[in-house]
DNA sequence: GCCCATCCTTGACGCAGATCAAACTTCCGG
DNA sequence: CCGGAAGTTTGATCTGCGTCAAGGATGGGC
């Protein structure tokens, strides 16, 4: 992960990758100054950890470039992560101002932060930002519930298979249009924190991506590149309705 | 369940039980006098299906006594709750016209819906109603995300006791104050409904039950009351921080 | 180049919880 | 009062996944 690049941070809101996805999505001019003046960015590296459960937390923001999971701990150790946050996903509660997970960098990330105080007090005061928040809460909430039916009723395959999908079709819908036949990307998670997110533990994340490539449901190039042949037969393993997902 | 009354249904929104906890509880006369508007109730009986997944929804609302579930199925008929539904609890998504679960009324219910369209236009202008459904919505998205850890980690026997110590608390808090000490309420679901809840089989929850009752953590009562002697205990066997649940 | 850390794979074995089966309790309708 | 349905309990057995253990790949630092 030796990245070179000093990053250029996007100073500028025009020209912000998650300008159109984040929460700042249906703000008009005048709002996104407003926005823009309390905003700064930051940067993390690989396996850092934004916040810590428990810890006080002063800004809210949203995910610029990288990846970041947000897992839950019981002081036996056993971990289980509720949340995948990708560009544009919103970290931060407003209204709570003690974290209540682990919000961990799996790769190196920028964040778009927000003073806590001040990103409430417009909360109130700009419906634009409130209503985009609104509407992604309720997507975060569907995606928690449709991972609650994973994590209590699917088989390892099962699971694996629904991850790979998932994974799949967010890559699909970011760079393409539909997800449809043949698929390639990159698993931005290790063994490891595949099986916190799956409730399972590594050695069966490991044996069932092994039968799944076996069988000829996706190709594995090295660790991590995966080819998805055919991504109506991984939806087939994942026990998904075949027309995929949740309706609109 | 022969229920002689003819219910009542509370007309006004001042005599309302749920007023200062629903959708509607930060809402200034004005503002409520324009939901009122829109509102009308209706009656489930237990057991009937309030909205099917995949339906037209043309409605939002709110629990106003009673007990729903929100649930979702596989073709192959395994099922998963992913939300119980308790008064003030709000029910659909405005922005969505297609019902994403079952909901299903698990007790004789009243809600208190709105048109659907007229309520997300009032959305738009209500700041106090688009505040509260933020709110409401991210603390169901904290549930949603303590039930995975719950999902993905926990014993059968720590699903059981998590599962007790939740309705447990939500009766306390309705009824009393702070939890402690003794505590008495009734299951408001059948042993099946907790396996679907937590990912079991009804056969695994009754004996983990009986398991608990064996150890003196809870006492019965019939099938359907509960005493727990001792809440702090309950906890721990939930496998939960004995100062419980999440920080605000 | 080699070493070491991190990550991953695979095997052997055991157990928690699923499955299959039977009987009990409760309660409502006739 | 009896019969049957729905819900619950308990037992016997099976199995998917966890646990423990060993070894293989990869890559960065020296």
């Amino acid at each position: 992960m030796l990245n070179q690049q000093t990053p250029t941070l996007p100073r500028d809101c025009g020209a912000c990758p998650i300008r159109h996805r984040a929460v700042c999505a249906q703000c008009e001019a005048e709002e996104l100054e407003q926005l823009d003046r309390i905003k700064y960015y930051r940067n993390f590296e690989a396996g850092q950890t934004i916040v810590w459960s428990g810890d006080q937390m002063d800004f809210v923001g949203s995910v610029v470039t990288g990846i970041a999971t947000l897992t839950q701990t019981m002081e036996d150790g056993r971990t289980q992560m509720v949340g995948l946050l990708l560009p544009s996903d919103f970290v931060g509660r407003p209204g709570r101002s003690v974290a209540a997970y682990d919000v961990v960098a799996t790769s190196d990330m920028v964040m778009c932060c927000f003073r806590k105080k001040p990103f409430e007090q417009l909360l109130s005061v700009t419906p634009a930002v409130a209503q985009r928040l609104l509407q992604m809460t309720l997507d975060e909430l569907d995606a928690a519930r449709e991972w609650m039916l994973v994590l209590g009723r699917k088989t390892a395959r099962e699971k694996i298979a629904s991850l790979l999908s998932i994974i799949g079709r967010r890559n699909a819908t970011l760079n393409l249009g539909a997800p449809a036949g043949k698929m390639v990307f990159d698993l931005p998670l290790t063994r490891e924190a595949m099986a916190d997110y799956l409730g399972l533990t590594l050695e069966t994340v490991s044996r069932q991506i092994s039968a799944l490539r076996r069988d000829g449901v996706i190709v594995l190039e090295g660790k991590r590149r995966v080819t998805v042949p055919d991504f109506d037969r991984l939806l087939d393993e994942a026990g998904d309705d075949s027309d995929g997902g949740l309706p609109v």
